[in-house]
DNA sequence: TTTTAACCGAGACGGTACGTCTTGTCTTATA
DNA sequence: TATAAGACAAGACGTACCGTCTCGGTTAAAA
């Protein structure tokens, strides 16, 4: 007697599949026109294994940003021991990806399919930003005007973010210029040496 | 002779009622289950006169927010002489808006519809923020530790949008607490009386 | 190993309920008013369903006509052994049936769908006539002029059907004199007593 | 007091202009897909222009029909004395014509237009037949074994008419053999010399 | 000569139907 | 029992025409 149900157990080689698929569709096509057909025609799956398994097409997408299938790791700020410069070094690397035609839709489509889950919104958030961000902007407490002890880490990412988020939507990313101009409006200017 | 073309003028009859359906079912179902169909149902009117002058559904909602059919215009900020407690007051209103149902999906109904529409992404920003936000800051020139002469009144105010949309985004709207938070983050500690 | 693929079977259920509805609908208002749309809906089923299947509105009017959906097969000639008499008789049934409203819409509009599928002409021949009457025709050799042995069978049966046909076209249904002359026309005056 | 009604008199271009359109149209496209709009379109005329003269597509097609435009006039029998082998010429004709791919088109469309005009259905069966042709039958009389004093003319002008649009219904356009069979079915044997 | 009514071209309007695409569910045969 | 395949009901897409109506401009008979 077995407490395991019979049959065979969920395809990993689908799930790879159906992953791969839409992360490969989602980065040439963007979300709008990703299309549950699509991917399964792309997988080489039936319908019906991706309806099983997933609740709607935002959650696949959500489930390959969480296997970085989306977006690569090279966005974590650097670590020189100048925050301000890495900071204003990340956004750059931010605004040039947005700069790019497929990395706009990247992002743009990533938004899209954030209004329809709050977990991809959230993973973006924190992908994008927070933790890391926020770790750093403590460890620079007393190297810029407004990264004092007790100071809104957490808020100062969100609002980085934002402004990346901002720019995406209205179409104008920006350049080191405005990187520069964000990280000091957030963080303040850097403390005399 | 005549500089005028013959024939009938666009019906500014079927253009309101068009521009008013769209923002009630808008609100009423959010941006990604408003179709043209409906629209042109609930307006009276026959797709064609949707399609001869708007090329997508994103431009109609572009022209309701240029109208001002979807974002009231309470969302300007108050003027009391202290920019600390008005811009507090004025993320606090958003923040409530998104907390209510409704004005939830609206919110992230407009993120939808601009990630298809740059011009909506600006509408937004600039409804949201900008213009309004930018006067306010540089009247409020030292009262804050961010605000000085020359400071980067634009991105404080991205930044203040862009907080307010990845809060959105991610569906947890934030609090009075916050609110005060995120102006921090952005403006600086109030100059000390 | 199969020769079977795997899936659904298409649905004869569906199949019938697309036949029927489009059998009453063409009978209720013609042929060119017939619409796929008002097929789907009458028969309760998706407007895909039947673009699978058929290629255009004739394709199932002509399957309609083959499953004898839309012409009863009262319209075969009875067998008294006078052939003269007989097909007196059976063209005088036909333009009864051309003479009542829905009749005269049924004829008419089947000899549209003919001009849009050549199988529905070829069916349509050979439902009111060709074969049953080629037969007959040849069992009553000798009993008219121009039933010799080696007649043009197969042309008088075609002229008789062709005449119902023009009668139609130019809305002049004809009675049972107009059925005797036709006859008269087509196989000669009957063999002297 | 005047009888007459002010204001300008119906344009003849225009008729003309529409009427021509319409003709090169039909003759291009087939009836099924000559639109009103195209009519318009083709002869540079407001579409109301159209409406306000007749009262459907198959009522300008009729006129064309009448004027000539359509059916030329090289479809009367010839007369060289033998009305059987005129006939068989004739209907040889006519079988010619529907075996070019054009031809095809066109006596189908007229056909097709016929179902929805009985005006178009006379003037088809006048125009192919009717009269002239029953003019020779009748001076033909004692020529053939069913072209006695009083045979049914009429009918036999009809048989052959309905032969050959049973026979454009149904793609088999014949030959010469098939008129030469037609023929006979229709006047019987040719009198011995 | 002025008026005036109907003509003309153009084309916007409210509609209907088209044929296609996609959704999410259901069914079948296979592994 | 999970899978690939794919039929199904539903319904939105964007396009093509329908027949009506509305413009500004033109023309010819009536006043």
């Amino acid at each position: 007697m077995s407490l395991h149900r019979s049959g065979p157990v969920r395809s990993e080689a689908a799930r790879r599949s159906i992953l791969e698929a839409t992360a490969r569709l989602f980065v040439e096509r963007g979300y709008e026109r990703l299309t549950i057909e699509g991917i399964a025609a792309e997988a080489g799956v039936g319908k019906q294994t991706i309806y099983r398994w997933w609740r709607a097409k935002s959650a696949i997408v959500s489930e390959c940003l969480l296997e970085g299938l989306l977006l690569s790791h090279r966005l974590v700020p650097p670590d020189t021991g100048d925050v301000h410069r890495d900071l204003v070094d990340w956004m750059g690397e931010i605004f040039r990806l947005m700069a790019e035609p497929s990395g706009e839709v990247l992002v743009r489509s990533l938004i899209a399919a954030a209004t329809e889950d709050a977990q991809i919104g959230r993973k973006l958030r924190d992908t994008l930003g927070s933790s890391v961000i926020t770790d750093r902007l403590r460890a620079g407490v007393g190297s810029a005007s407004n990264l004092y002890e007790g100071a809104p880490f957490e808020e100062i990412a969100e609002a980085l973010v934002g402004s990346a988020i901002v720019r995406a939507l209205s179409r104008e990313p920006g350049d080191r210029a405005a990187a520069e101009a964000l990280v000091t409006a957030s963080i303040g200017r850097p403390a005399a040496f």
